[in-house]
DNA sequence: AACAACTGCGAACGACGTTTGCAGTTTACA
DNA sequence: TGTAAACTGCAAACGTCGTTCGCAGTTGTT
């Protein structure tokens, strides 16, 4: 009866608050922080579908069901992963030039962290458990935008939606979304093929992540600067 | 050598452009089309996860494999519960308005449409065939988009932002970001404790989707519509 | 009549996440 | 110091998944 995993019982408690190891037994082989590594080099190599517990484990040496003596699930490792990538947006600038210059710069740095973790963005989106460096970050934001005046709810959207957007201009520059138009009856989408025919016009501005962010940040959180059209 | 399921080869030709049964053979016992429907049932009901081939092929009254007769993959059948989804946009609306608002009534028929199929949100990121529902989703926008005097790349691109936001914005309602703290120690977090504990102020307006729509459209259309805080 | 193209279906394959049982090791406490 | 509890690694197994395969039966063409 004393031969329990790291997932013993119905999981009561977060990842973030359970011990690595007891006091007993021989010292582990490998550590939850060389699985995790091991995991996001797996993870930007080959893409998250190839981090699964047998491919984790062997390039660790061992099996997979070794790796539950370390975690609880697969999920547990998503969410260790995530927040040690979220770690690498340290350190946090100082709020030198405003807090909006920040707050944008910020966003670069989270969309340079996309693009050096592209399985970043197959994994925020699921509902799991926010680490400690999610946290830090989160508790930056807030820093930064101190001298802004609204309701702390209105930050906290804020900051979700610019993460949010930040993904979404990530995911672009990942996918590079070339849909195969092959085998299509174009005749059917007149607007389309018009829209594709014309001339493609001036080279996109480069700065459109950066003035996007700036709009939504300003529209989010100064009342009253929505412009109409 | 007479015997290849609907899934013969590599795959060279997208679902779209493939006829759903020969000429000769007994009539089939199910269609693509009650597939679809069966597994959009599922995946409103109990979540995208409840759609695998096992349970789709269940609600049927047939096997597994027998759904190979008239998809060639899982993914497959992704893309058509998709575009299936996305033709429920129809009818699109007139050009009364003007286009900026039409566009932000768009948003808001896709706004619903996640909350009515909140499977898509697991669906849409991932890189797949284009169906034609979607195709013509994409032209009535470019349609209504005709007055604006900015390249096409540039409409592409707002389209595709205004999805992603809308997306954004689906997510937030249906997940309901409740983390919990328990455990944690909040000592490190300041300022993420001090704006939990400020007062909450007043509630969050509700045109928030409106505003931010509003004001990605203009920035992303209109030249020298950027604002600086 | 013969053959090719199709149909449904059940069994199987390989990979996945996870659980289990067991043998061995270290620590805590009598 | 001895013993029991807590821990370790590991291989095997379980159930589920997407998918493939082989076979028997049905339909259309020639």
């Amino acid at each position: 009866m004393s031969d329990a995993p790291a997932s013993a019982g119905p999981d009561r408690q977060p990842i973030w608050s359970r011990p690595e190891r007891g006091t007993r037994g021989p010292t582990p082989a490998h550590s939850r922080d060389a699985i995790v590594v091991a995991a996001i080099a797996l993870a930007d190599a080959e893409g998250l579908a190839a981090v699964s517990m047998r491919a984790v484990a062997g390039a660790l040496g061992t099996g997979a069901g070794s790796l539950y003596r370390y975690l609880s699930s697969r999920d547990d490792l998503l969410d260790l992963m995530t927040d040690r990538a979220v770690g690498e947006l340290r350190p946090y600038p100082q709020v030198d030039g405003g807090w909006l210059d920040t707050m944008v710069l910020l966003g670069r740095r989270q969309l340079a962290l996309f693009g050096a973790h592209p399985w970043l963005l197959d994994v925020i989106h699921r509902p799991s458990g926010v680490g400690p460096e999610s946290l830090a970050w989160f508790d930056n934001c807030i820093r930064i935008l101190e001298p802004v005046r609204c309701p702390a709810a209105a930050k906290f959207e804020a900051i979700a939606m610019m993460t949010g957007v930040v993904s979404l201009f990530a995911r672009r520059e990942t996918a590079a979304g070339a849909f195969s138009l092959s085998g299509v009856d174009l005749t059917a989408y007149p607007h389309l093929v018009a829209a594709f025919g014309q001339p493609s016009g001036p080279a996109p501005r480069a700065d459109l992540v950066e003035r996007t962010l700036r709009g939504l940040l300003t529209g989010l959180l100064l009342p009253g600067s929505t412009e109409a059209g």
